[in-house]
DNA sequence: GCATGAGCTTGACATAGGTCAAGGCCGGGA
DNA sequence: TCCCGGCCTTGACCTATGTCAAGCTCATGC
């Protein structure tokens, strides 16, 4: 836990707009962690001592048993994961595996803990992270009762597609196994209904995804019975 | 927006352990509505007034058109919905329907946010609250995408139960279909499968269950399949 | 350069769960 | 009291998705 430079704060959604003074303290406590591709940063039940937010690289957020796993979610640079578990001292209830080389930087639980308790806008900051973390998690459970897999998929392309007008590119956050079964979906499921979408402008060139026409891409989805 | 007693906050997990100075301060601007059942507290896409809280009866939270709808959750008395859309000002992605008469505790989204800049204590106590909240949909996400219809209703059922040992009882918390799409799974399939339990010990009358052991129940559940 | 193996695709087939349609049951209103 | 309309159950049938089993392709290490 060295010395550290607030800048690379900066870099973190979790701590912007908040005060230099906080920031300060956070960065006296935090430090920094590399971690390879396919790594696990930590795993389901353990204690959480840090916070982990992502200054290069990202990681898949999965439960269950090797090869019987669920993926509920991809997280990138500038995202912070597993907030939660350390805000309430709880075990993690997911494990965290490295979808590339990248480094983390890690605030001891603790510590958040302590200076929430005394910096109103750093507890504040916390609740509207948290708020955005719980809007995504709604939605993301919305899509799985209400959609089938096509729509599914066509949603997750066009939510992570560049632009949302007109031609677009995209690449996938992880491997396409990881991708289907953030859908829900079997990796054949995701490979059959990925083709399907090519007759409506999507093509795929290893983890490189090009739509043609994000509006053709919108109207397909209401198009879809389920 | 009247005089309200403080004591009334107690009842609310939300506002568990605040100094009373800052109970007074929302007490000041809090509310009292009556609900009476099936009727909607607020819609998906309204702007975000209030923080509802149960004092009596509860709501099922749901999205989507009548009669394609899905179920996220059931809420009841000492509980808080939507606190992340009023934290963040942005529109309600849900719909509050009741599934019973109650009285709700209305609290100012605004008065919230203000306070909350301000006040560490109760800015850090909605953290804990959204991190709960988190993890119990985390929970969810991770049933749907790794069970089967059958492990996730006798989930659901071992989950409401009112005792972990032995024998227990439990009163489904809104209306068959309701349960059903919050498992996310259609009427019919619930019907069938509660029928399927029958053979482990699970009677139903109304919306009345008898589990005759939870032992067995929770054995079934490692049993299956999916 | 070749063998190896992981990740992906494809096909044939199986099945959980959805859909459609008919009652049964029960509670509220005339 | 009877009727009507929800809600739930049941049965027959259908289909989206899962399962199993080859192949293919590409990167890696020998």
């Amino acid at each position: 836990m060295g010395h550290l430079h607030v800048p690379l704060l900066n870099k973190i959604t979790l701590f912007e707009g908040l005060p230099a003074a906080t920031l300060a303290r956070i960065a006296e406590a935090a430090g920094v962690q590399r971690f390879s591709n396919h790594g696990f940063l930590f795993r389901e039940g353990e204690e959480p001592d840090f916070v982990y937010s992502f200054l290069e690289g990202g990681i898949v957020l999965v439960s269950g048993a090797e090869g019987h796993e669920a993926v509920i979610e991809f997280y990138g640079p500038g995202e912070s994961v597993l907030l939660p578990a350390a805000i309430l001292g709880m075990p993690y209830l997911l494990s965290a595996r490295a979808s590339s080389d990248g480094q983390a930087l890690l605030v001891p639980a603790s510590k958040l803990r302590a200076l929430m308790n005394e910096d109103a806008a750093l507890a504040a900051r916390c609740a509207r992270v948290l708020s955005q973390n719980w809007r995504a998690l709604i939605t993301q459970i919305k899509e799985i009762k209400t959609h089938g897999a096509t729509a599914r998929l066509a949603h997750f392309l066009i939510s992570q597609a560049d632009r949302s007008k007109g031609p677009a590119t995209l690449v996938l956050p992880g491997m396409k196994k990881e991708v289907a079964q953030r859908l829900g979906i079997k990796p054949e499921t995701f490979s059959r209904t990925l083709k399907k979408l090519r007759a409506f402008g999507v093509e795929c060139d290893g983890d490189a995804i090009r739509i043609a026409s994000m509006e053709r891409l919108t109207a397909l989805v209401d198009t879809l019975p389920a």
